[in-house]
DNA sequence: GTCTATAAAAAGATAGAC
DNA sequence: GTCTATCTTTTTATAGAC
């Protein structure tokens, strides 16, 4: 059975409970496998199997979220399909974020790094469509940290409110607002 | 001892372990109190510790972030101090959020109603004032919802970042940004 | 109200057979 | 590559003395 199998499963568990609260009781039995086949696949136990879902969804950003975000289109028709394919990945916004939850347990230092590092590239993908667009980094790079922000807190509030609007009504807005201002955006200019 | 002199203290361990990483040795060396001490004042354990934490919260947020939220100021003035006492609370961005933490936790079910229910009282207590101010009560609650949604990101990405300007920036912006087109705060209108 | 001691359960991790 | 069995440590929880 390939890793990429069970990978999916573990970034499910590991979202859903955290680190602490992914036992490997709850892990064998997620994933079907014993105790011991699953130290077989990650000797390093929980955290290299962490570290593996990071792997995969650093994969997942590069390839699928941010895909296409270096090509030729419109800046509006990229943040577009950036937006739509988040919403995907966090099921509209019944699916909480794993790197929100990995900063929020006590394992956050150990893995403060990597997260930091995703979460720069995804700001930085955005920032360069803004900037290509027209505005200057040191404003591209804080409206792609609100991006994040507004993505972040709308999970966080979807979560509890447990409803799933807020996400919804946030990533409806996010492509305009994201490129309000801005050259090729300006289709409802100042009258 | 009184129970609201280790409460603040519980609330600082929960919050930076979660509910699964806060383990009672951690618990028991952080109050200084014995295992057995703990369960004198606290029968139900690591439950009956974080509902007596978010009692404390519930009074937190109704005695001091909200308080005065309904007089009779101006409700730029009002919101203002609101986000200033925010700052506070999470130390510019440097603390994070015990209700996104517990939302992101195994014990997420458990304490859903309780979190869900503080949100609600946050949110209401910003769209009353945005209410009064003479926006519609959809369009309030819909920005209150956003003014938590910004909160919550910014306190995740300040943590994800380990940089505190991200909440800064955003806590900074947030009462103009809650009043935009509101009857009392059209300070600077249109020419 | 706090302590020592201890029990019972669950967690993380490994050895060795197949 | 997976399993059974086992081990160690940690965790939660309680009993009973002071």
């Amino acid at each position: 059975m390939p890793k990429d199998t069970y990978v999916p499963c573990l970034l499910d568990l590991f979202r859903q409970n955290g680190y602490d609260g992914a036992t490997l009781s709850k892990i064998s039995e997620a994933t079907g496998l014993g105790r011991a086949s699953l130290y077989h696949h990650f000797p390093g136990g929980k955290d290299e199997m962490v570290g593996a879902v990071l792997d995969y969804l650093q994969r997942r950003l590069e390839q699928h979220i941010l895909q296409g975000m270096d090509g030729e289109e419109e800046p509006l028709v990229k943040l577009q399909r950036m937006c739509d394919r988040t919403a995907l990945t966090y099921d509209n916004g019944n699916r909480a974020c794993l790197l929100a939850t990995l900063l929020l347990g006590s394992a956050r230092d150990v893995f403060q790094v990597r997260v930091q590092a995703l979460l720069e590239a995804w700001r930085d993908a955005i920032a360069a469509v803004l900037i290509e667009a027209g505005l200057d980094p040191q404003t591209a790079q804080e409206r792609a940290e609100d991006a994040l922000i507004s993505i972040q807190g709308a999970l966080v509030l979807s979560q509890g409110l447990k409803k799933p609007s807020p996400f919804q009504r946030v990533l409806q807005k996010l492509p305009q607002e994201l490129c309000r201002n801005v050259r090729q955006c300006e289709q409802q200019a100042l009258p």
